[in-house]
DNA sequence: CCCCCTCCTGTACCCGCGGTACAGTTTCGA
DNA sequence: TCGAAACTGTACCGCGGGTACAGGAGGGGG
């Protein structure tokens, strides 16, 4: 029980890091094995084909995916109490994460399902579909709190807004690996986290340091609940 | 001579949408002679490999690319003297043209071949990565002429703020493929275009078409509001 | 008019890979 | 000690990438 487990997390770690740089049509079953040291029979006992492989490893991406966004973005939470320095935290965190990688990102399997979409079933693709979304609520409800707060300078949707911190990570990563430059995703975070604070930060020249005590000595004179 | 290229052409027009739908390592060879009406030696007359192919579709798409962009920015700049408004004028063109695409973008072979990167020669690979650096210098040469007339709010550094370009598109092309909603990416291209006039343009609340008759008057006049 | 070059077609073959089938073996906990 | 889980080994199928030629249509130039 215990070993085949063990034996199919390895089979799913060899699988991530060839597909990740391969894609899926490019990555061989029988290289997986070579490099698992399984046999081809071994294999297919856990995985009864390359669809049923796909959909295990995307599953384990995205799992793994949310729980690191969980991490960052609570320890920025418990380190800034305002929403948007919090967020703007959170942002820094993750790409200080980003630049800490050794060889760079190895790549999203979200794009890399995308870009592969035809050759899966509907069940992959409906997936894919949902990590997107899920994404969309995490930021989304983060900036509808930097909302409440802080009104923006300029209209904007906050779901589009949402969209806009995959669309960097996405982005950054496929320039990040075509350009061999691993600090680009780094660098493209932090000018995402740039046009947030540029977007809600008060007016004032000076940052919040300056600007909450007033606001926050106001409230209180003026008599809150 | 004539028909040959023909032929060539017709070939890499359903290559490019096949690997688009299913990158490289899942389009066969076989559906690409299928569909074309063409025989395998046929083929293999055009291109030797699989790798010729990648080689002769890339570029194909690269010029492409390059040639819409020279188009928009080039007709933005006929109508818009100054280069922030030029370059907005040309985001909001592209956003357009981006979301009358029927069926939504149909994916970027920039994009796919960075995540097959293993199975192409060095070659292919240099070539990828010069368009993106064309991209960087293309829209780096728009954002500094921008920055020689308005000083950004914040400090950015320009090629990274070009990249950011290439990112939001790059990254909103996966979005809007993965969600199945072409309009995404087009949306996320005027996001783009807010971030970017937020931090050129004047503090000043109103847009330019109420600031500058005012700075005009006020300059002739003498006087200050 | 014929020759040659471009642009193919047809045939035959090799091998790697995805996938199936199934029989047999080890390992390990109840 | 029994049985289920976790494999191994072997044999086989068909598709796809790729090679190797041989040959043919069609057109333009000498």
């Amino acid at each position: 029980m215990r070993k085949g487990e063990e034996t199919r997390t390895r089979i799913l770690d060899v699988a991530e890091a060839a597909v990740l740089q391969k894609g899926f049509g490019g990555t061989s079953i029988e290289e997986l094995i070579a490099e698992t040291g399984i046999t081809k029979s071994g294999f297919f006992y856990h995985f009864k084909d390359k669809n049923e492989l796909a959909k295990a490893l995307l599953n384990r991406y995205i799992e793994n995916d949310e729980r690191i966004y969980d991490e960052i973005f609570s320890r920025a939470r418990d380190l800034m109490d305002d929403p948007l320095q919090s967020f703007l935290l959170g942002l820094k965190l993750l790409s200080e994460l980003l630049s800490d990688l050794p060889n760079g990102h190895p790549g999203c399997l979200v794009a890399t399902v995308c870009y592969y979409e035809r050759l899966f079933d509907r069940e992959i693709q409906e997936t894919n579909r949902n990590a997107v979304l899920a994404w969309r609520r995490r930021f989304g409800r983060m900036l509808r709190e930097i909302m409440d707060v802080y009104p923006p300078r300029e209209p904007v949707d906050v779901d589009q807004l949402a969209d806009m911190v995959s669309s960097v990570l996405e982005g950054g990563i496929v320039l990040s690996k075509t350009l061999k430059e691993p600090n680009t995703l780094a660098e493209q975070v932090l000018m995402l986290r740039t046009f947030v604070r540029l977007l809600f930060q008060p007016a004032v020249e000076q940052p919040l340091a300056v600007v909450r005590p007033a606001q926050a000595f106001g409230a209180a004179g003026g008599g809150q609940p």
